[in-house]
DNA sequence: AGCTGCCCTTGCATAATTGCACAGGATAAC
DNA sequence: GTTATCCTGTGCAATTATGCAAGGGCAGCT
């Protein structure tokens, strides 16, 4: 008969397409060529009988059958995580990869030297690392392990907070050789987008009036951007006391911090490789609170002192 | 990172092989060779690092992580079969194939000469007949439509009460020329192994003490058994009737009956082709109705009249 | 208006998957 | 004990799926 799901690997790829609304978009998520992508997408229509996506100049768009079909979909899919995460939860081997998050900040700062003593006292284990700002899923296994900054985790992960990020006013000393006193509102500053509201708060707090002449949408653009002398930043000490071009300028008031978390699916705490690396970072983290907290590059050294 | 079930489709492969317990049983459920089942499942469980299945001589075992599999993976399958039969129950088209099952006995006596009518009707619809006494599984999409005896359908079924088959006692000319008089219970009686457990009990009820010297396990055998001259049996006279080398010998008791019903899923009683099929058994079924209650045949022409 | 970058679609070559034929082992039936 | 039938497993050829390269369309930018 008719309209089955003869394969059921096409679901994965009618998914793929169906969030991406573009065959171009669903063949880099997937790691595949968009002409596959086309030629399945048709195939599995046609065996169907059924169109699932109106086909647009600039994309392909769910028709009403196709919104139906996603939303069984993505009920497979997660059936399908669910397994996955399953299989790999009894995993006990200290071999095999994991799959890392975290943001761009915590990728070029922190995290490179942790990863590879790790990778020293796990030599089996393979580190993939994701960087991006986007929160990637760990329920649909898109990632292992998430080192992320917040001041509360997801409800369906679990793992520890880790750390605390304290941050202060950071600037390059071109800046500040070439700027104004100590009036720190009378500087230029580097702020950041909607996207990190807990930084836009404290900064509001702090300097209220002050408009940032620059927002950047990520803490290591700001960084960049105050390395370049473009203006003072707010930064975590644990990542730009690391940098010899920039100084720390003034201190910020006592909340102006990011937890720093560790997580990972329920699923996956018992998996070896898995608890390994949470357990290595974890240790690794708390030795780094005197760094990450700023009491290294210090209290009374700043430029300007807190009022 | 390990561990994903990369191919959705692999689970489908496994499915088959967990309900068989062979490779080449389910090669033959899907209709692949067995080697390709044999390298699918063995690249199945190379992806996830994890054994499935044990290899035994005689086939495959699942192991307890292959059942943990299973569990989930008829979770997917149930959500797929919904998504096909969603898709299939807004088809509007009167085209396209309808499977449909059935017994032996009323796939070789009754429904031929009814099909060939459909197919004359509707020249755009194709019909596979699966023909087995095996219950298939309407949910799961191992049929569309079934023609099935007994006393009532199962739950999830929807469907119609399509007519009523009347037995009666039959055996061949050459069998009763040389057996003696007309006491029924003297005779050598053809039965029903215990699948037939309606059958068996209204047989006990109608002869008691009386055990049938063959039990057959469809009534098309009981049929073709009594046509060899192996003794009486109880038949339908809807199909009894149209043998020439058999004649009706008695009545049976008026409850020595069997509902016929004609069945599909409720998420396809919609589709175009299903709903024309199945209106037009019904009918055609109900114009049978003197047939299919021996009322051609029948009252007063037996051999032996009814006590 | 022209250019750039994104998109979809298609023909051909390559890679991967599948089927075929065969071999060997185990079990059941005779 | 022998034979038949089932099973799994493997090498090679055939088939199918995929990637590559190219072309065309469209929207946005200069």
């Amino acid at each position: 008969m008719n309209a089955q799901v003869g394969n059921w690997d096409d679901l994965r790829l009618f998914l793929a397409v169906a969030r991406s609304g573009t065959l171009s978009g669903a063949a880099r998520a997937l790691g595949v060529n968009h002409s596959t992508v086309f030629r399945r997408i048709g195939a599995f229509e046609d065996g169907l009988g059924v169109r699932l996506f109106e086909r647009l100049p600039n994309g392909y768009l769910l028709t009403p059958a196709g919104e139906e079909m996603q939303a069984g979909a993505l009920r497979v899919e997660d059936e399908i995580a669910g397994l996955s995460r399953m299989v790999t939860g009894q995993d006990l081997r200290l071999s095999g990869t994991v799959r890392v998050t975290t943001i761009d900040m915590l990728a070029f700062g922190l995290l490179p030297r942790h990863l590879a003593s790790f990778r020293k006292a796990y030599p089996g284990i393979e580190i993939e690392l994701v960087v991006g700002n986007a929160t990637l899923s760990l329920s649909r296994r898109e990632a292992d392990v998430a080192l992320r900054v917040g001041n509360e985790p997801p409800e369906s992960l679990v793992g520890r907070r880790a750390g605390r990020l304290v941050f202060a006013v950071y600037g390059s000393a071109d800046y500040y050789d070439s700027h104004i006193g100590p009036d720190l509102a009378q500087h230029d500053w580097i702020g950041f987008d909607a996207e990190h509201a807990a930084l836009v708060r404290r900064f509001t707090s702090f300097l209220p009036g002050v408009t940032p002449a620059l927002r950047a949408n990520s803490v290591a653009a700001a960084l960049a951007a105050a390395k370049a002398g473009l203006g003072l930043a707010p930064l975590p000490c644990g990542i730009a006391d690391l940098e010899p071009d920039l100084a720390r300028v003034a201190p910020l008031p006592d909340d102006f911090t990011l937890d720093l978390w560790l997580l990972t699916h329920e699923d996956l705490r018992r998996t070896a490789r898995i608890r390994a690396l949470l357990d290595f970072l974890a240790d690794a983290l708390l030795k780094e609170a005197p760094l990450l907290e700023g009491r290294l590059g210090g209290d009374g050294a700043e430029i300007i002192s807190a009022p």
